[in-house]
DNA sequence: AACTTGTCAATTTTT
DNA sequence: TTGACAAGTT
């Protein structure tokens, strides 16, 4: 198989190639980076004689990872396309966190990986337990500033703690019980599935020499959204001959809230010495128009390297502003114009609705439905987040997981069987007064003192079916199959399955759904099973896959309008884009702009910005950037300005739409404060 | 243990 | 205005 460069540029052509040690590619939007990283990985493979399991590309999304691997497959075939290691830096972590689990928890064996939702759950109840719970608290904030710790690799004995902001106190308390439980439990949250293989291989050197010499080239993709603790791993898996290769954009970086550092690329130079740079900017998705649009935007930003994108090809349509009342008007309007976009020849797939906060979808969806047009919606992982489906996870973690506390606690009473609060206070104090875990305590509950026959009945029952699910599992693991199976009879067996079935018809459709998503977990769980060849299935593979890389919902991808948000749109690209709700609040969102939120840092507003241009640069053809002028607010209707990222935008390649007396919105942003300030005169 | 009432806060992004 | 959640009641 021979591989044919003939359709790529200079810089392109370059970055293929090279091979002469570490390299960065600072790619704009839609310059290509995907075709560079694919074809250099083709390259390495058909020409350069490289073995694909050598090869390591990681990237951020698994989506992203998914679609290079399809793209892998017609240039170097499916065997090869197989054997690479093409994932994204947690899934990595789990499977290096399950071939290392003897180095990371004392002792090999199974373990729980607990999702944000968990990690939130165990920070209530240290903070309970701690005598710092207080109605108000806000526990993600919480979580948030132990993360952020986490990711920059600052342990609990070295937190740095700013005594002015409340959480900071909070938080640094919390925080050394927070990583003791998650030991205790053998459990990993999403930030420990780096953080802790970063730090493993950075003391360890024997352990570093056999990671690294795994792979022969390693690649990382939108590296501007790295933080400290995947440069770590990054640093540490880098092969000898330092192949290491990284693609971003500054302008592309949107996740400083996560910790993400954009010094990683700005920096990658001085710390991987010898570096050479190749810049490819010549953008091949967008009409010009969309190209101004984005530059325009970017140029008042206030810190970044000077660069902009060179259009390619001939100009086209002009940009859409469109202005109407309220956000529920413009959802109406957002599906109206899908429809006559569908009419004049576009399939529906390729077109897409983005906007700011997953919140702004539900009125879109709610319209599309309406219209009868069909939509597939990213991101927002519902359905992980449904109690039920939690609930079946954590029947399922604490039977491989035996240290899995906080999933035993979960269930612990549910379906109810008669362990109420003073019960679990009374397993907690015999724990601790025998030095034993509460795991050991439930399934020990004849031997606790005083206990209610009801609560001791109801541990015992639970203990013997967890029990009932491990010979199971033993013995389905001896035949291979049937994991799904056992999972069916587990959920009878508890009585999961009696709770969640509707007694009566009184009972509302929700009611219904609420054992069929139990069932669609189980059908995804057989259809993993039977289907999954490189690791042997079982119950604890599954369980650490689900957590970190969510099944989408039927799976097809068919003729659908994409809903997204614009963190979930990056990387992606349509030929019609609607940016909806470029408000004020919104798009910057109110928390990065308002003076009274706790930590709102000037610099916020520049990574909206840079959402923004994510946005904008995702279209190709056709560009709508809509806004309202009021919305509801405490049941009171109030004015909204537009985004500041309207203003400045060049009129010339702009053509407005309003609706129903909605005042024009002027390219200048002129018009669109008269609108304002008539809207506001209005609501009075 | 389940149901009812009342209070209070609120509105980001994702692996 | 709504929704989540805690306290209070049966």
């Amino acid at each position: 198989m021979a591989l044919s460069l003939g359709h790529l540029d200079e810089n392109q052509k370059q970055a293929v190639l090279f091979t002469g040690g570490p390299l960065l590619v600072l790619a704009g939007a839609g310059s290509g980076k995907t075709r560079v990283l694919t074809h250099r990985i083709a390259h390495l493979v058909l020409e350069a004689g490289v073995r694909p399991d050598q090869i390591l590309a990681v990237s951020f999304t698994n989506k992203a990872a998914e679609e290079m691997g399809e793209r892998m497959v017609p240039l170097v075939g499916a065997a090869a396309a197989q054997k690479l290691w093409l994932s994204t830096f947690h899934s990595f972590g789990v499977r290096f966190a399950r071939e290392e689990s003897k180095a990371l928890f004392g002792e090999a064996g199974r373990f729980s990986i607990f999702d944000q939702g968990d990690a939130v759950g165990l920070v209530r109840e240290i903070a309970k337990r701690e005598g710092l719970l207080d109605r108000k608290m806000d526990l993600w904030a919480v979580l948030a500033r132990i993360s952020l710790w986490k990711n920059k690799m600052v342990g609990p004995s070295a937190v740095k703690v700013n005594d002015a902001v409340e959480y900071d106190r909070i938080a640094a308390e919390v925080y050394p019980h927070y990583e003791a439980a998650l030991r205790s439990m053998r459990a990993l949250d999403f930030d420990d599935l780096v953080v802790r293989p970063a730090a493993l291989l950075q003391k360890d050197a024997a352990l570093r020499e056999r990671w690294a010499g795994r792979f022969r080239h390693l690649m990382v993709d939108e590296f501007q959204d790295t933080n400290v603790a995947q440069m770590e791993l990054v640093k540490a898996l880098t092969p000898a001959l330092r192949n290491v290769m990284v693609v971003g954009d500054d302008d592309q970086a949107i996740y400083g809230w996560r910790g993400a550092e954009v010094t990683n690329i700005l920096d990658f130079a001085s710390t991987f010495p010898g570096t050479t740079t190749i810049k490819i900017l010549r953008n091949y998705r967008s009409i010009p128009e969309v190209l101004s649009i984005a530059n325009a935007a970017m140029k008042q930003a206030t810190r970044r390297l000077e660069k902009s994108l060179v259009a390619t090809r001939r100009s086209g349509d002009k940009i859409r502003l469109v202005t109407l009342g309220t956000p529920e008007e413009e959802a109406k309007w957002i599906a109206g114009e899908l429809r006559r976009v569908h009419q004049d020849g576009r399939r529906w797939c390729d077109l897409a609705v983005l906007y700011r906060s997953n919140l702004q979808a539900r009125l879109v969806e709610e319209e599309l439905r309406v219209e009868g047009i069909p939509f597939r919606l990213v991101g927002g992982q519902q359905f992980f987040e449904k109690k039920e489906v939690k609930d079946a996870i954590a029947y399922l973690r604490i039977a491989v997981n035996p240290r899995d506390e906080l999933s035993l606690r979960r269930i612990l009473n549910y379906p109810t069987r008669g362990v109420g609060d003073v019960a679990v206070e009374r397993l907690e104090r015999f724990a601790l007064a025998r030095q034993r875990s509460f795991v050991h305590a439930v399934f020990q509950a004849e031997t606790v003192p005083d206990f209610a026959d009801a609560a001791r009945a109801g541990c015992q029952k639970l203990a013997r079916a967890i029990e009932r699910m491990r010979e199971r599992l033993e013995t389905t693991a001896a035949s291979g199959k049937g994991l799904a199976g056992a999972a069916l009879d587990y959920f009878e067996d508890v009585g999961l399955r009696a709770d969640l079935t509707p007694k009566d018809a009184k009972e509302g459709e929700a009611a219904k759904q609420r054992w069929g998503n139990v069932e669609f977990l189980v059908r995804s769980l057989e259809r993993w099973e039977t289907t999954e060849k490189e690791d042997k299935p079982s119950l604890a593979t599954f369980l650490q896959r689900l957590t970190v890389r969510r099944e989408e919902e039927g799976e097809a991808v068919g003729d659908e309008v994409t809903l997204s948000s614009l963190h979930g749109s990056k990387g992606l690209e349509w030929p019609v884009v609607m940016l909806i709700g470029l408000n004020e609040g919104t798009l910057p969102h109110l928390r990065t702009i308002d003076p009274k939120a706790s930590e709102a840092a000037p610099t916020d507003v520049d990574e909206e910005r840079r959402l923004f241009y994510v946005g904008v640069t995702r279209a190709r053809d056709r560009l709508y950037l809509s806004r309202f002028l009021r919305r509801e607010l405490r049941g009171k209707e109030v004015p909204t300005s537009p985004s500041r990222f309207l203003s400045g935008l060049p009129a010339e390649i702009c053509e407005t739409i309003t609706q129903d007396g909605a005042a024009p919105l002027g390219a200048e942003g002129n018009a669109a404060s008269a609108a304002n300030l008539l809207a506001m005169l209005r609501a009075r």
